[in-house]
DNA sequence: ATCATTGTACGATAAAACTCGTACTACGAA
DNA sequence: TTCGTAGTACGAGTTTTATCGTACAATGAT
């Protein structure tokens, strides 16, 4: 199918953009394991269960470049711990909550609580208290 | 204290060779899941769930040589997955089943109920049933 | 049309991880 | 004392990972 507009024709390279997820079945525990164990993308993954709804990429304070955040967002769709789609020109994400909890039980809610524990023991004393596990798991 | 043995004197190279282990608050959730997120590590982890007991490294069928097993088990201690200590020539390695779980809650069991899972969906129709955690979390 | 915003693609670099073989140490047994 | 077993130390090779900067593409607003 061929698009005619402004004289030029154009293939229909205005289809939405689509970004490839693994399905429910395919998620591989090495992949969601990697793919939690650094850091930047745990970090991710907790603002991700702490906000409800869906949030873009920009709305992330990584300490990170902007090409690297791609990098680990990335990461965490291929292992199929986020689901990514096009909103205009951005991105947003949210948690494939359920879809690992039917494959791996109980293991995101371990590793968010274990995040919220390590995160409120570093920053000792820094607030009154905080991080109470928001995830709809 | 020196110790004389047939007319040579030796220095007390006799103690009984240590192995560094990071004590239970020293736990990090990236180490640990680091740790977890090797093939070859877990295999090991879930063996010393499946079998009760102590076992040496030598009771594991590692698909690597020896001195990778090594390389494995140091990584598994040094996060605090493992203990392990000497008895002879052998070391004894056992899960610190009890340190996890204080740190972080339902991770170690989540992680191995998930790999018992993989493990029977790979070897699919090998064998009738198998494998239904009996790690003592 | 022009422009600003979002995020990607593509190299490049540096560090980490997994692997191995060989030589070695420590211990127990013969 | 000699030997075998269990595992380590060390150096090296290969692959993966994390990181960045720059250039680019797609979209929506002006």
């Amino acid at each position: 199918m061929i698009w005619s507009q402004s004289g030029k024709t154009r293939e229909i390279d205005l289809q939405v953009r689509t970004l490839a997820h693994p399905g429910r079945s395919e998620l591989r525990l090495d992949a969601v394991l990697s793919a939690l164990s650094d850091p930047v993308r745990r970090q991710i993954v907790s603002q991700l269960a702490d906000v409800p709804g869906e949030q873009a990429c920009s709305a992330f304070q990584l300490p990170v470049s902007k090409s690297t955040s791609t990098h680990h967002f990335r990461v965490l769709r291929e292992a199929g711990v986020i689901e990514q789609h096009y909103r205009g020109t951005a991105i947003l994400n949210s948690l494939r909550a359920a879809d690992l909890e039917a494959q791996f039980p109980g293991l995101l809610r371990a590793v968010l609580q274990a995040a919220i524990k390590e995160a409120s023991a570093t920053a000792t004393a820094a607030r009154p208290q905080a991080g109470q596990l928001n995830a709809e798991v």
